[in-house]
DNA sequence: CTTAGGG
DNA sequence: CCCTAAG
């Protein structure tokens, strides 16, 4: 796997450049902005190639250690980077000038590491870590920069514990992080030898960048392209200070610990061209994130600091830099969310392609045959044995701004796996590149017999569909090991290619929960190799294959049931504070100003959304005029009652006299409040 | 995207 | 809070 930066075309964006924003009315909306083609990327791929090291891992022997020292390929994989760039359709719009309009992204790719044969069953459960993988060469790199990282690892560590026991027994918790730990600390030695090392390859000399971040998210390609950028990119990779929140007079800092991720997701300044879709996507998106079926991942805090290291920029700026990544990935699932409502499926470009794996350091080794590392052992009995060593899995796209923390990237990606693997995995049976469907075959039907070289054979995990019906996708909350408590429904993961998910038909009518899917998967497909996945054998062996059926598109019915997947945001009653905030915004600004009334009040606060407020406000005129008795939840102070109607009957004769505001005005609306001191900042506009 | 309103 | 029509 392979963590890197991807740049949007011309990098011009992460850092905003502040820029005093002009007038509503002169802004000039809809600039088209490029915008990365990670539609086809599968999301899943970190996450299937994730659950395959694990797998893997269980099976490697002592091996592990060594292997990761001697084969591990380098992290950052020419192959890999290649395909990505293949990946990276043109942009719909060609507006690399545009300021803000970049993200970078960091983005999961697989590198198979076939080492070894040796297996010891002792030792492959110690080493069974099934983060060496994805989280080996990515995190190691964040490690060094952000040493809590391991925290992050752990959590992914459960999670994969979790689904590793489906195919095998997973090892203890305390296996997984000590063997996380050690490896961790192996893999950086060599990766870091590795791109510091003289190697001539172009790799080698973009990696040996000093700051570990830096090192561990750029990509060659775009590194060549873009290596202006990249001194100041480094600099800003790790915000050096943070302010505080409630820098700004009139801004409430609202702690957000529950939707801090939204502000990762949410959407602000999107380009004109995509803005219909885009709003259904985000819509759609949005549901996905406020499913229940997130509900697992962990909670992220980042966003106080993101919050506080922006706090000093002017309003308009830090609004833009806090969204700009969100619009980015926003427009990234946009377009895959587009694939699928096309009716089509999207998919990874290696998703199920054998290329990443093959372009591995390694494979080259093993002679670039994706299986050839895979073991074919034929018994006597006819019985097909074999080892899979790890899962192609679709490809996981996170952006985060460059401003965001080391800590909130590992949330991120935390999260993003643990939402993933919440969702659901199944395992797809592919040989000779070709899915296998037809879960009743047997294998010599399907010619996968004893004498079938098993390189023809691979799996591949696929997400379980978002778009099934929650029944068949099962409790998330029983597949991690989430400790959480009640977490905000509100996770990215959804965005990071969930929706980028390959359809299958035969997916989306499959019902039951993940356990029975895997099941279906394996074993009715494969009920002998089922014997021998596990114990002695329980490596997968990554097998993937090029699978044209795949990548072509297929129908998917799955606007259908969409609405099962919404949920609600989960209920945020405002505070007193925030409804002070409110009011005194108001009365500023009048109630026709939702959005300006945000951003003077609650730009903090990104739980709270212009319609959010506009709603509050709604409420609150309507709780000021019931009686106290009929009031529930938090008692506002009465005193905010009272300007709020104030506010609202001056505001409702402001509006309909049409700026006709003047001291008559002022007048009749005092006379109108109960509370004449409540006109007195609307006195003060005027 | 924002507003404005109904649900 | 959500959803949408409108702008």
């Amino acid at each position: 796997m392979v963590l890197k930066k991807r740049l949007d075309y011309g990098f011009n964006g992460f850092r905003v450049p502040f820029v005093p924003r002009a007038p509503r009315s002169a802004r000039r909306r809809g600039i088209s902005r490029t915008v990365a083609e990670d539609g086809q990327a599968c999301a899943f791929e970190l996450l299937a190639s994730l659950a395959g090291k694990l797998l893997q891992e269980s099976a490697s022997s002592s091996a592990s250690s060594n292997a990761s020292e001697g084969n591990h390929q380098p992290a950052f994989d020419k192959g890999v980077v290649e395909q990505e760039r293949q990946d990276e359709v043109k942009p719909l719009e060609t507006d690399s000038i545009n300021p803000g309009s970049s993200a970078e992204s960091i983005l999961f790719s697989e590198v198979a590491s076939q080492n070894t044969s040796q297996k010891s069953l002792v030792q492959a459960e110690a080493d069974a870590v099934l983060e060496r993988t994805s989280v080996n060469n990515n995190f190691e790199c964040l490690e060094k920069v952000e040493p809590d990282l391991k925290s992050s690892v752990c959590k992914l560590e459960d999670t994969f514990g979790h689904y590793s026991g489906r195919l095998a027994p997973a090892p203890a918790p305390q296996d997984f992080r000590e063997s996380v730990n050690g490896n961790m600390k192996n893999e950086f030695r060599q990766q870091e030898a590795g791109n510091l090392g003289i190697g001539g390859s172009t790799l080698a000399k973009n990696y040996s960048l000093k700051d570990p971040l830096e090192l561990c998210v750029s990509s060659p390609a775009l590194v060549d392209s873009t290596s202006n950028v990249k001194s100041s990119l480094l600099r800003e990779a790790i915000p050096t200070k943070s302010i505080s929140r409630h820098g700004n007079d009139s801004k409430l800092g609202f702690r957000d610990d529950d939707e801090n991720f939204l502000r990762f997701n949410k959407l602000s300044t999107k380009s004109k061209a995509f803005r219909p879709t885009q709003q259904i996507a985000h819509r759609r998106i949005r549901k996905l994130l406020t499913s229940k079926y997130w509900k697992t991942a962990p909670k992220l805090k980042d966003c106080e600091l993101s919050r506080s290291d922006m706090g000093v920029k002017p309003l308009y700026h830090k609004r833009k830099t806090c969204h700009s990544f969100e619009r980015y990935q926003h427009d990234s699932n946009l377009k895959k969310r587009k694939l699928l409502d096309r009716g089509s499926v999207v998919t990874s470009d290696g998703g199920f392609s054998s290329e990443s794996v093959c372009n591995s350091p390694e494979k080259g080794k093993d002679g670039c045959n994706p299986g050839s590392s895979s073991e074919l052992h034929v018994s006597k009995d006819s019985h097909v044995k074999f080892s899979i060593k790890s899962f192609k899995i679709p490809e996981l796209y996170i952006e985060v701004p460059e401003t965001a923390t080391v800590g909130s990237l590992k949330r991120t990606i935390t999260e993003s796996v643990m939402a993933i693997l919440g969702g659901g995995v199944r395992v797809g049976v592919l040989f000779h590149g070709k899915k296998v469907r037809d879960d009743n075959r047997t294998l010599l039907q399907t010619g996968i017999s004893c004498k079938e070289n098993l390189d023809n054979l691979g799996f591949a995990l696929e997400p379980s569909s978002l778009q099934v019906s929650p029944i068949s996708v099962g409790d998330p909350s029983s597949q991690c090991e989430s400790s959480q408590a009640t977490r905000s429904p509100r996770t990215p993961v959804p965005d990071l290619g969930v929706s980028n998910v390959l359809h299958e038909t035969s997916l989306l009518t499959n019902t039951g929960n993940i356990v029975e899917h895997y099941h279906e998967s394996i074993s009715s497909q494969t009920d002998t190799i089922v014997d021998y996945i596990t114990p002695d054998s329980r490596a997968i062996v990554a097998v993937p294959t090029r699978n044209a059926e795949a990548l072509a598109m297929v129908p998917v019915a799955q606007k259908a049931r969409r609405s099962e997947l919404v949920q609600r945001r989960t209920r945020r009653p405002f505070s007193v504070s925030e409804v002070e905030a409110l009011v005194q915004a108001v009365e500023e600004l009048g109630t026709g100003r939702w959005r300006d009334v945000k951003l003077r009040a609650f730009e903090n606060a990104d739980h709270r959304t212009y319609v959010d407020l506009k709603d509050k406000w709604k409420t609150l005129v309507h709780t000021a005029r019931i009686s106290p008795q009929q009031r529930r939840g938090e008692p506002v102070p009465q005193e905010l009652l009272d300007r709020v109607l104030a506010a609202h009957a001056y505001w409702s004769q402001h509006q309909a006299k049409q700026q006709a505001g003047n001291l008559k005005m002022i007048r009749e609306a005092s006379v109108e409040s109960q509370n004449a001191e409540a006109i007195q900042p609307l006195a003060m506009i005027m």
